[in-house]
DNA sequence: TTCACATATATGTGAAACACATATACTATG
DNA sequence: CATAGTATATGTGTTTCACATATATGTGAA
């Protein structure tokens, strides 16, 4: 499976307008792959390739970037994040397998946090739209 | 009331370990400044030095930065988002009032849209963390 | 009355995160 | 044996942002 995503090409959060007045927008988290990419790590080691498609679950309203997934999953091996070991003794092509370290999980953890706080701010931003919209 | 905020300083989201093995992480929603600078003007037109206390208390986790938050508004009014008036008639300095227009309500609603599936994603995310942790 | 501090707006600049393009090589299959 | 799918990787420009700095006016205390 490769990852075809023609939406919104060419900007980050905000684009210019579309038909008829209608502003695109996309609420991203910065840097959200990496969580995503250590909880599915988590609960079993993969490969990058395969990586590209649990994080299509995972994060939905993300197109998967692999040159930048690879690049990524390189550095956190250099921090000791994960760990990776080249397979040539399985079915079809050479991969590079990944696992994640006691590093890794604590910074799952870590990233757990930040993402609880990063929540509850949004759902105060929402609550205050909708109580003064109904006054 | 100026604005320091000592912490984490130098990177974007995820810094290098603190003291004793911990990670420090920030999840940021991009551009998450624009939609809270709509929302408090909804409420109320406002200028941009007020503008960073507001913000100081719906986005608790970030550091407003006076420059950017300027950049932004003339940003904003350049696409006719908001509107601003030069007044030198309040007490105290000359300052630049904003106010948001329709082409600023619709974006906010746009917003809140794209800020909804956000933190369904984020949930998502914290629910498997915690599902498969009680397994 | 001047010195310090708060208010208020603004520009310059470099780095991180990212989008998009492209390269490479092997495997499976019709 | 050509084509598509699997798998990993590098190159590069743009956007968003952090941090530094500039400028000018108002206010209160020494």
């Amino acid at each position: 499976m490769t990852h075809p995503h023609p939406h919104h090409r060419g900007h980050r959060s905000r684009s210019r307008r579309g038909v008829g007045s209608e502003w695109r927008v996309h609420a991203r988290v910065e840097r959200f792959i990496e969580p995503a990419l250590l909880l599915i790590l988590r609960d079993g080691s993969t490969h990058g390739y395969e990586l590209a498609d649990s994080l299509a679950d995972l994060v939905p309203a993300e197109r998967i970037d692999m040159g930048n997934l690879y690049r990524m999953l390189r550095a956190l091996e250099a921090e000791g994040i994960v760990e990776s070991e080249w397979r040539d003794d399985l079915p079809g092509r050479n991969r590079r397998t990944y696992r994640l370290t006691e590093q890794g999980a604590s910074l799952l953890d870590t990233w757990v946090d930040a993402l609880d706080k990063a929540n509850k701010t949004i759902t105060a931003f929402l609550e205050r739209y909708r109580d003064r919209r109904e006054e």
